[in-house]
DNA sequence: AATGTCTATATTGTAAACAGTATGGCGGTT
DNA sequence: AACCGCCATACTGTTTACAATATAGACATT
């Protein structure tokens, strides 16, 4: 509808009126903790590839409002985090096989160059950083399965940061959590997603600025990571219906 | 506030009732199109980095619902390329000069790549699409400024399918609207993005399968786009504010 | 003259009620 | 006994109205 208003204001305005905002905070959704409950809690695998994400359940578990819970699966949505099925809700995301592929592939491009870009930076303080990370690592204690995700994780991170491209960075953060979906989707559960004893290596590498040396490591790392998983073979007289539908789906939105 | 379910029902499930959706159709919210349209108008420069997008315009304008709207505006934060801040609305994301450069480092590591992918994967129909679109690159009406940015956007786009990789085609097409953006904020407005006469180039590169020239054909290609710009500094002591601001906001979450 | 304060207005954010759609159990039919 | 349609239920999606906040102009003050 237009707008009813009393036009008793001068109606011409020779500049345009300056919109544009010069500084403000602009504390991203990213800090919400709803999604960051529900994105540390798919990297713990504690949600599982496939599990219902109802809006009344989680707005009474984070004592919040169904609103702001909508907002936030749509962020995740957005995100390829979770994927949200008109008038059936949101459910983590369960990626495809090529999919989980695919991820790994662009994981191994985007790691090599985090690693060499992190090489070519590498300063005092990035070393210390660096250090301090596989201290930790070396003496975590192993039972607790939840830290152990975290930290792990934190390694891949930390490189990246190390790089000093922000955009990396994001990318990094992306990739790492659909590899958390891509393992748990393709792998008995229970197993971390790195075998973390790449670490200490790919860490000395770096330091040692052995720039061919870290690449392959790495590169070599995520290989290992990626044959940990297998298609779901059981499951073919499903998946043949899926992709069926899917296919034509996909060729009824081409050809309309 | 609690449900208040009847309880009419028996309350044991002695199986957690199977959730798993199987096959259903998942429309993206980037079919939408809001989205689609904010964003083409992005790409073709029509809508310039810092322009308010206020809703009730927007919803009249697409002859739809404030909620619309939202949900879209949404979506495109998620994606960094509107920015929101609370209670001012919504404005076409503006990259600092920091992350126009990572965004141009960051296409050189993944084009690279896609280009590489896209030679190993060339067939027969690779082939056939990429000549066909070198010739309408060729013979389009270089007049029509719109269809000139499309077009040359679309060259790029098409290499990273070729790749054959939908995790790198996501990232190639996010990077190239934040070049866009990246390029519309810190270059006088007008020109295209990519200089297009590289295209073929690159094209003939690739169909050769010769992949150390393409590569760095393509690397060259997107190194003469990022010379293109300069950070602003007609308005440095605004910048430095804000600079300033920034610094003490980030420092202020560190802290807090 | 520049700054600070106040008020009206416009715009965004939120809450609650309503409508639409899928799910699951029940009964009827072959 | 298996299958099919029907109906109650639970959930998501949408509309509506209202509340909160920022903006812009006018006015008062130093």
């Amino acid at each position: 509808m237009k707008r009813s208003r009393p036009l008793k204001r001068k109606p011409k305005r020779p500049e345009p009126k300056r919109e544009e905002p010069e500084a403000v905070d602009l504390r991203s959704i990213d800090d919400d903790p709803v999604v960051q409950g529900i994105l540390t809690a798919i990297s713990q695998k504690r949600l599982k590839p496939g599990a219902k994400l109802g809006e009344d359940k989680l707005a009474s578990a984070f004592g919040t409002t169904r609103i702001h819970i909508r907002q936030a699966l749509a962020h995740l949505a957005s995100r390829k985090v979770v994927m949200q099925i008109p008038n059936r809700g949101a459910f983590v995301y369960r990626p495809s096989w090529e999919e989980a592929q695919d991820i790994f592939a662009a994981r191994r491009i985007i790691e090599a160059a985090t690693v060499s870009a992190a090489i070519d930076r590498l300063d005092k303080s990035g070393k210390a950083e660096l250090k301090a990370h596989m201290e930790l690592e070396a003496r975590h204690d192993r039972n607790d399965r939840w830290a152990s995700l975290s930290l792990t994780a934190e390694f891949h991170i930390l490189v990246a940061k190390l790089a000093g491209n922000r955009v990396l960075l994001e990318m990094s953060r992306e990739l790492m959590l659909r590899t958390s979906l891509a393992i748990a989707t393709f792998e008995q559960p229970g197993e971390p997603d790195c075998s973390p004893d790449a670490h200490p290596d790919i860490g000395a590498l770096i330091l040692a600025r052995d720039k061919a040396g870290a690449i392959h490591a790495m590169r070599h790392h995520i290989e290992e990571m990626e044959q940990r998983i297998r298609p779901h073979e059981g499951e073919d007289e499903v998946d043949e219906l899926t992709a069926i539908f899917q296919e034509i789906g996909a060729r009824a939105r081409a050809d309309g």
